[in-house]
DNA sequence: ACTTCTTACTTGCATTTTGCAAGTTAAAAA
DNA sequence: TTTTTAACTTGCAAAATGCAAGTAAGAAGT
């Protein structure tokens, strides 16, 4: 993304998670998920073109990253960036509205609503390369 | 909107939601506006066919409604519904993660971040036919 | 009364995004 | 060494978005 519509930080972050599939994407991060495969194996059968494109436009944008991949592996696992765990109070609320405002919704674990920004980012990276 | 990708509060909000313009109109009614040239004239601005389309969608999802018209106006001014006005904190978290997370966007007015749901819908209509 | 303006849209068409299906490449398992 | 699994890419149809122009009805000016 190269430029915001406005300099609302509304609009500002629609620009960039204003879909239909970023926040899924977060919300199943923040309950765990960290491979490809695990993301396409969400109950909304997100499709592989979607997907990549979307991880690259997340990672593009900061929210996520691929940690290097480990010895034999070709790719590393995805995490949420502290950028992108900034928006797990936003996927909160917008839980609370569905539970709250749609017919029949399922209830989210505990853990969900839990979850603090803070729990994510654990920063690895330079430390412990041996 | 017929049925739900899946039965999470998260992902069937973004069904209703999960768009670039929703929450950029819903903003814009938490601020004031209530016609359409209103919503037309946010800085963001959106198309008219858009404005249009969206404006059905929200109605038909109970987020908003046309008051109806008074004498010798043809249309009714629009608000949130409860259902609607519900959106709030979502709206609200947004706005931090943006103001918090990209660089440059504008600090909302405190009446933004003061607005609550029960400040809206105040459920006119019936009383009052004088 | 009659042109002009404003409000609230609709229509047409090009571009972009989404979605489904199938193909690819490399590592892991049998 | 054939088969699976993981992580994508490619092709193409369908839907959403965006821009520009057109329309209809009430309001305002003269």
């Amino acid at each position: 993304m190269t430029q915001f519509r406005s300099g609302c930080p509304i609009a500002s972050a629609l620009d960039i998670i204003g879909d239909k599939w970023s926040l899924v994407i977060v919300r199943a991060m923040v309950m765990g998920a960290t491979s490809y495969s695990d993301l396409l194996s969400t109950p909304e059968k997100i499709s592989t073109n979607i997907l990549a494109e979307r991880l690259r436009r997340l990672e593009d944008a900061g929210l996520i990253r691929q940690s290097l991949p480990r010895q034999g592996s070709i790719r590393g696992a995805y995490a949420l960036t502290a950028r992108g765990a900034a928006l797990i109070p936003v996927v909160q609320e917008l839980a609370r509205w569905g539970e709250s405002q749609l017919p029949d919704r399922w209830t989210p674990p505990d853990r969900f609503y839990a979850a603090r920004p803070g729990d994510f980012d654990v920063r690895d990276g330079d430390a412990a390369a041996d």
